[in-house]
RNA sequence: GACCCCAUCGUCUAGUGGCCUAGGACGACGCCCUUUCACGGCGUAAACACGGGUUCGACUCCCGUUGGGGUCACCA
């Protein structure tokens, strides 16, 4: 690593949300900034007027900020820096390596199609700087709409890049690009230089969907005569049919996964696992661990499928990583939303939730799970599994239940040991299988066939809803029965 | 089409010339634990795209082929 200051960036354009390639970006920006000690900006890039809304940007900061992405300096808004660019491009002619180009759109594309068929780069030198000194000070007078376009030097333009290396294209595959509008506002090469430039930035880290544009911001650069900063091409993310993620092909934004019940940290630690690699057999980690860990020597070049799967499985890592306490903070506003109890309940009832929320953690994947199967812990009026009712609510059910009420309301001390003993000895002197008791108590404290460990489950809920839930169970039988 | 990038199990990856009869994770399958569902434990199937070199020796280096991806705007 060189001795200069490591400062990044992330220059998310306007889009009204956070996709998953420019978070994973957002993501190895900050890591490598942390790493490094060194300083991580947002820049919006905004410079289409008709994409500058703030409603286009605050979903994309909202959901950084979800990550736990934020920048350590003012945004910085391209918009707001128009007019600074002009001087640059005026700069780059005055050095020569630029010329006013008065071709019209028209006269653009024929040459492009001609260019095409004859298999050669577009020409549009030829015309513009056959002008002479006076011709072209004349229309500039008369202000005759062009653009000015760079000169791509002869040679070969190269680089060395973080991720893949010594990176090199010859300038003839490069066509003469246009750094000010006819308007003589700067396109995004030109500005994206300028701005890395005056900002400082000492690594250039994003998509390698821009190496194409990499070579032509380092011939900007050396027109300017400053000198580039680092670049790292990140792998692209694809979709499972391997093309790149993107909202119009139904992909989803980092928002949507946020409300699906994906942890941050689960997020952020699966999508720096794309593009880089810890070189351990280990892939679950805390921020603070993937900081200490994440540097240039452990990019990877090959683009990377996004795999809910694996992220669900990460997601479910996490959650076990969180205290109860953590999760019932978490997991409360959703049993609200939910209507499953009230803020107030639950604000009384703390410990109860942190018990729930213990109890079921182990078997959950999002944290939307945790109101769907914690209905029966907040709410009595569930009914029975119809299915599993069929099998277990039998007539000698019934009578099971009946003594293990009189046993369980006679208990002093109500926890998972006790109710395990009480509930194996009543088996034993019935001379069934604990099972014929086990499942039919389920049943009638939850509603359903499936759920944490029974013992534990009874002794959460507690001995007088318990009671009530087995008295309930018992008139149900009988009715079904009668 | 041109140019650029990439190439190990289905997916994410480890591997930097001999440690590889290729390791881990997710997923799949099986077994164990267990009242259920999970968790956990154990195990099975599953990959070096192909062809040439270089070398005593290639997953590892070079070249080519094939395949995949990206970029080709007065959009960013």
């Amino acid at each position: 690593m060189s001795s200069t200051p490591v400062r990044v960036r992330i220059a998310p354009s306007p889009s009204g949300y956070l996709h998953v390639g420019t978070a994973r970006t957002a993501i190895a920006n900050l890591l490598f900034a942390r790493h490094y000690e060194g300083a991580f900006v947002i820049r919006i890039e905004d410079t289409d007027k008709e994409r500058s809304k703030a409603e286009l940007i605050e979903p994309i900061t909202d959901a950084l900020k979800w990550l736990g992405i934020e920048s350590d300096e003012s945004l910085v808004y391209q918009s707001q820096r128009l007019n600074q660019y002009g001087q640059y491009a005026g700069k780059i002619l005055d050095a020569g390596h630029a010329y006013r180009c008065f071709m019209t759109a028209e006269e653009i594309e024929a040459e492009r199609k001609l260019a095409r068929q004859e298999k050669r780069n577009p020409d549009y030198r030829t015309p513009s700087l056959s002008l002479s000194e006076d011709e072209i000070h004349e229309r500039v007078a008369a202000n005759v709409p062009h653009t000015i376009r760079l000169k791509i030097p002869n040679g070969e333009t190269t680089f060395d890049d973080m991720v893949s290396g010594h990176l090199k294209k010859a300038n003839v595959d490069l066509e003469d690009l246009v750094l000010a509008r006819s308007d003589g506002t700067a396109t995004y090469n030109l500005a994206v230089v300028v701005d890395d430039h005056e900002m400082g930035i000492s690594h250039v880290i994003r998509g390698n969907d821009h190496i194409t544009n990499t070579f032509k911001q380092v011939l900007i650069y050396r027109a300017l005569e400053w000198e580039p900063p680092v670049f790292g091409h990140l792998p692209l993310i694809l979709r499972p049919d391997k093309k790149k993620v993107s909202k119009r092909l139904g992909d989803k934004d980092v928002n949507e996964y946020q409300k699906e019940g994906i942890l941050p940290e689960a997020m952020f630690n699966y999508l720096c696992l794309l593009g880089w690699s810890p070189k351990e057999d280990r892939e679950v980690f805390t921020v603070p661990e993937l900081i200490e860990r994440f540097t240039e020597k452990n990019f990877n070049a090959s683009n990377a499928v996004f795999d809910e799967e694996k992220l669900l499985a990460i997601n479910k890592a996490h959650i076990m990583l969180k205290s109860d306490h953590e999760l019932a903070t978490l997991v409360a506003p959703l049993l609200v939303e939910a209507d499953l109890t009230t803020k107030y309940w639950l604000e009384t009832r703390w410990e109860y939730l942190r018990h729930v929320v213990g109890l079921l953690k182990e078997r959950v994947t999002r944290l939307d799970d945790f109101p769907a199967q914690s209905g029966f812990f907040f709410q009595f009026d569930y009914t029975y599994d119809e299915k599993a009712a069929g099998k277990h609510f039998t007539p000698e059910a019934a009578e099971y239940l009946k003594k293990l009420y009189e046993r369980f309301a006679s208990l002093s001390r109500f926890d998972a040991e006790s109710l395990e003993k009480t509930l194996s000895d009543l088996a034993d002197e019935l001379g069934v299988k604990r099972a014929k008791l086990i499942h039919p108590t389920r049943l009638a404290v939850s509603g359903v066939p499936v759920g944490p460990s029974l013992y534990h489950m009874l002794q959460v809920l507690d001995q007088r809803v318990v009671l009530e839930r087995l008295e309930k169970a018992i008139e149900h039988i009988q009715k079904q029965n009668s």
